[in-house]
DNA sequence: TATGAATGAGATTTCATTCAT
DNA sequence: TATGAATGAAATCTCATTCAT
């Protein structure tokens, strides 16, 4: 076979799974991974239930291939690559993106995030595929100010998931509407006062 | 019927509540809620598959009865009720309790979670019996320290928010052994250093 | 023993029994056999569920007993034992007393005639207890005023099966409002018309 | 698609609609439909468990189609549609195909019957898909006839009920063997005694 | 004898997965 | 490769019956 048929046909294949696996993240926001009906799955994805099993081993594989398409996504944060020497400004930008990669792909992760309790392989895929690649580069950011004596010598593992953490929570009330003071308060404010409390205790 | 018999009575109902409730929360623990069977959380209750029906309407009720029965445990922080003057002590005391209750319940709460994402009113309900809380009365605390001028004039909401993630996401990396490194992080360690991080952003 | 206290024993358990068949009888009547539940009807009649079964075998046991308890009300139509010589005045009589024993029982009846077709036990004692106990005496009546020459020689079961489905029918549209006729039919002219049929075919 | 693919692939779903509510006719005869599990419907049909469930939303549902089912076979009554205009052999005729009506499918709407005490859905279905199509006809029939001067003064729906009524308990008798005396009345004998009923009320 | 909590068999229904077309 | 009907294991829940008190 031809090299510029097999990456036609290369092509169609992902871009078959891409599909499906689009549908799937419908069907998972809306219903959790467990009440997604294969049958609903298919119908969002505009395929027969069959197909995809041609794509897929099965429903939980479905759950792993988020991973690695979210994973992708994820990676793509320059703000890590080529961080800005202005500790303000990359956290700043950091959390912003962080911020906004939630509000995209929140619903996609949250029944991911759901299953990680009960699936093990799961959890760790989703560690060293999402959470490390984007907390290794702010630990070693940390650390690399603490060495040259900009930062306080803090424990960057501790505050780095901190970090995390904080922006996690406070995206969480942002947009589920669970709490109604969070109209009240807007993402710039947000973002600032988390960044604020990163520099209150990394900068000297 | 004397009220003696009518308390035994109660206490009887109570006490085969509180096994079943044992019994799921062990298996929701291990499997989740939905990969979770009656079948086995009956056996692990020692009841019959019948009898968890006589004390809970459904499955899901199992994991309603649950927050409640968090709640109730939630509730007894006098660290709350009586505040140390002392914002370190505060929330050092704070935190650490906060880390044990998620130690001790953490495996509890995990499969809740989990179904926080596909269940509004189970997510309105964890908001109101667990969250809530304790948020407010540590927003409460910082307002009158904002008040006082002890303390910045910090957005409490999103600082308690960041606080609680903070705790929340640490105490995860610290308990469920994804990062071999949280092996040398003392519990204690961990801690001080969220709370100097609060320190820093809230005292003057 | 002595027979005093025997008899208050007997007359006890004998109204226990009835107790209980009047619970049974009124949730058999709302929701059928099948759907009606024994801790509904031990509710219904006052007592705990254990204690039918010290007076009934078991659920389908309830059902037999009140084809007997219906069948001594039924027995007690005295039109019958000493009918009327004339016709008209016979049959009148025979079907208001039907009328009535319908309207006061049918809801009773129901549920049993509804188990007839998947239970033959029940079906013949139905037929012993409740039908034939009216059927034979409207069937010597006629074949006797046959003999006399004062009624055509018609064939009396048919007649009499036809006699009773007649009323019957028109009987349970009258009580079903199903259609909405019949609440301009008066009881009445209801009965004097399957009357008139009846010695249409049978007077000569 | 091209039509006769979809006419294929209809008349296929029809087919297996129809293989299933045959098997369920034969289960629902023998056991009632409380006592029919689908389980048995499933082996007796010949199709698996689940594949009930892709043609029928539930195990009453199949109740519901058996009604339209036998309403389609009933109403091709051309009797009914071009009444004979000897009112002899209008009722003789009408009897006789009732009576074949009950003997080939009294087994599949007994059942039904049982059911119609405490459905009220399934009742009115009954009554204007089955009876209703029966006794309209019947009743326009005789009210014509006594406009014309042919016939006396009856009551319509009263008599119609009672004819009704007449053929089915008669044909219960003769189907049930629970009266041996019926073995020795020809379907004839039975059919002309009940017509002859009809022509003396109303025939003038 | 009365109770009603406990039982567990059994029923309905769902749905991931297979496979013939 | 795509389809979707068929499958049947497995899950939740019900409820007649038992039995220790």
């Amino acid at each position: 076979m031809l090299d510029d048929a097999m990456d036609f046909k290369e092509q169609m294949v992902e871009a078959r799974r891409t599909q499906i696996l689009m549908g799937a993240a419908q069907v998972f926001a809306k219903k959790g991974f467990h009440r997604a009906t294969t049958k609903e799955i298919a119908r969002q994805a505009g395929v027969a239930e069959g197909t995809i099993y041609n794509y897929f081993d099965n429903k939980r594989d479905l759950l792993m291939a988020m991973v690695e398409m979210l994973a992708t996504r994820s990676i793509k944060v320059t703000i890590l690559e080529d961080p800005s020497d202005d500790p303000k400004e990359f956290f700043s930008l950091l959390l912003h993106d962080r911020y906004q990669l939630l509000k995209d792909y929140g619903h996609i992760m949250a029944p991911m995030i759901a299953e990680i309790f009960s699936d093990p392989d799961l959890r760790e895929a989703i560690y060293q595929s999402i959470l490390m690649p984007v907390a290794d580069p702010i630990e070693q950011y940390i650390q690399r100010r603490i060495d040259s004596g900009e930062f306080k010598p803090v424990n960057p593992i501790v505050i780095t998931r901190a970090l995390i953490g904080s922006i996690v929570l406070n995206t969480a009330f942002q947009l589920s509407g669970v709490d109604p003071r969070y109209e009240m308060i807007s993402v710039e404010a947000m973002v600032d006062q988390i960044v604020d409390m990163f520099l209150a205790v990394t900068k000297k």
